[in-house]
DNA sequence: CTTTCGCCCGTTAACGTTCACAATACGATG
DNA sequence: CATCGTATTGTGAACGTTAACGGGCGAAAG
């Protein structure tokens, strides 16, 4: 900056405001000013200029997701940099792959960038280390899951109830043994959806299973696998529920390759590409990824520009997509059907 | 820190010490900063470190793709992500969409913060302006894509040869009718690949029929749109090349919704979930966009930590995954099928 | 002619941190 | 006892930028 002023002949003031575009220079001086910023290849030092800026904003948001590598993720990522971007903000994203020493991590790192604000989804455990950073005056809007004891703008769906309806739904065609395939129980969403499992069985009247229950189902891999046991077993379910896309790609996986495909009914906890192309399609409890993320993020945008008042929670909605593997009846075999 | 410094009776380069972990401080000053530093939530201001310590890295690297909602950059990012954490370096991400404007404005807002480095999917046209931000010691990696003009690290695959090979596998079956579906022919690998298209054609000695081809495609929806339209021409196409994943879905789309399924051979270039699980399933000219991203990584990496090198160009493997789609061998009746 | 006002522009200080160096204390050495 | 070295701590300046303020100057007003 100062060699620009030097270059074209007036302060560094003076090249700060044309920077800035700040209306009282003189048009000569303005295009001295740009020549100069052009000829050196000058550019403005952010950091600097926020160093100074105290209070105001940085214009950049963190967000915090478990891996963006999944869909459910990247799309909600898109959303959030989308509504960001239109406003003229920056999106830092980091993945935690449910990690709480990583969130940790990325979460300081974000914060000692000076970050804005946070769109967070948080890991198990207790988000208390958060709290300090909201005290330091970064936001913070929790997406998909709420945070342990904190305060904040949340958006969700309802896991519990639009898993029950997705449960109630196989057990109306006459299943009685609904297979369950849930992500690690530490994780609200899984645990939400597992309760709704809970739930429509409670309603119809029939005992939990546990034989037919897996939880801490992590990858796709071992999401086959166990659906595999879970078939090989004596009195094999006629119906399973995939607890998110993964486990229910996987699940596909397996009963496609080892079973005659479109004897076992199938519904999935949240939609993926191609579901619709399957043979069957593949039944799904629908949310809007996206719709999360331009919430979650219009939310935090909102707290930004001074938006105080007391924390809400958001509450989208789902559906439940019928394409066929949800609409399969139990086999007409009483004890299932082995390989 | 000042306050810390008060609180703990000390200075406050006695402060920055112990932040900093410098070993030369007395035990008991060290706790009592921690506990001052505990109590007020202090947390070191990154902006104000890196502007003092110039010439140092800031930690963190810029990431331009396409869109991270396509699986094919999300991988790619998480891949990237993985690699600078393991570092300790952090990652910004940003999505171009394909669109210059946003692309430099993207790369100048990045820079701006002084991002150690740059991982870029370039967009069509010139990236001479990534020339000044080179001049500044900004270091660039192209991946997917080279950049015109600019001598930099590049990480890409053959697309030319393997559309080559793909195409000729389809020919190699007794097809004469090939259809080609391309992306915006502004975009480098859309561009190779059709000459990989014209190619195989002239090595068979077929003449290229423009009604069978078709450019510009930018979406899923479109690529359905374009290949019914394909699908219903007096001589339909007995297979078609899809550009990429988002054209193979979009062709899938139109395949099986209005046609026999499995009569028209299919070829995608990328491989995309679930693409075995389909009927048929679908051959793919496979990348790992996970490889592109580390190994951009790396090399982008090497370079911020001093490499210095002449400018490498690393070509990637791809496979032709014989899945089934892409034996189908031609119809039987001359005229193809109308619905 | 003097005063006042408004427009440009420059000077100075400050943001939070680290670097370079000075100061202090203390034990060891001559 | 004087000197030196070493280990620990403090002081002041600097990084690039902007906020606050003040000065110069021409035009309008009294």
């Amino acid at each position: 900056m100062k060699d620009v002023a030097r270059a074209a002949g007036v302060s560094h003031m003076t090249v700060s405001r044309v920077v800035n575009g700040d209306p009282g220079v003189l048009p000569d001086k303005v295009s001295r000013v740009e020549r100069a910023i052009r000829k050196l290849g000058y550019q403005r030092n952010d950091m600097a200029r926020q160093l100074r800026r105290q209070g105001q904003t940085t214009g950049t948001i963190g967000l915090v997701v478990d891996d963006v590598a999944n869909t459910f993720w990247s799309s909600l990522a898109r959303a959030v940099e989308d509504v960001a971007m239109r406003q003229g903000f920056l999106v830092l994203v980091g993945s935690t792959n449910d990690d709480r020493r990583r969130e940790q991590e990325v979460v300081s790192a974000f914060c000692s960038r000076r970050v804005d604000g946070l769109v967070v989804v948080p890991v198990a455990g207790s988000q208390r280390f958060l709290q300090t950073q909201m005290a330091m005056g970064t936001r913070v809007v929790c997406v998909d899951r709420p945070a342990d004891g904190l305060d904040v703008d949340t958006v969700v769906v309802d896991n519990r109830v639009a898993t029950r309806d997705a449960i109630a739904h196989l057990l109306g065609q006459g299943h009685e043994r609904v297979g369950f395939l849930g992500d690690r129980d530490d994780i609200w969403t899984a645990e939400e959806r597992y309760a709704g499992y809970i739930d429509a069985l409670a309603d119809a009247g029939i005992d939990v299973d546990p034989s037919y229950v897996r939880r801490g189902v992590r990858t796709a891999t071992l999401a086959t696998d166990a659906a595999r046991e879970l078939m090989e077993s004596p009195r094999p379910p006629t119906a399973i529920f995939g607890g998110n896309n993964m486990i229910t790609i996987g699940v596909i996986a397996a009963l496609s390759r080892d079973h005659a495909p479109g004897t076992t009914a199938l519904i999935g906890f949240d939609d993926f590409p191609l579901a619709d192309r399957l043979a069957p399609p593949v039944t799904v409890v629908q949310q809007d990824p996206a719709a999360l993320g331009t919430t979650a993020a219009q939310m935090l945008l909102a707290r930004i520009e001074g938006d105080e008042a007391p924390a809400r929670t958001v509450v989208l909605q789902t559906r439940l997509l019928q394409r066929g593997s949800g609409e399969i009846p139990p086999a007409v075999s009483r004890s299932g059907r082995r390989r």
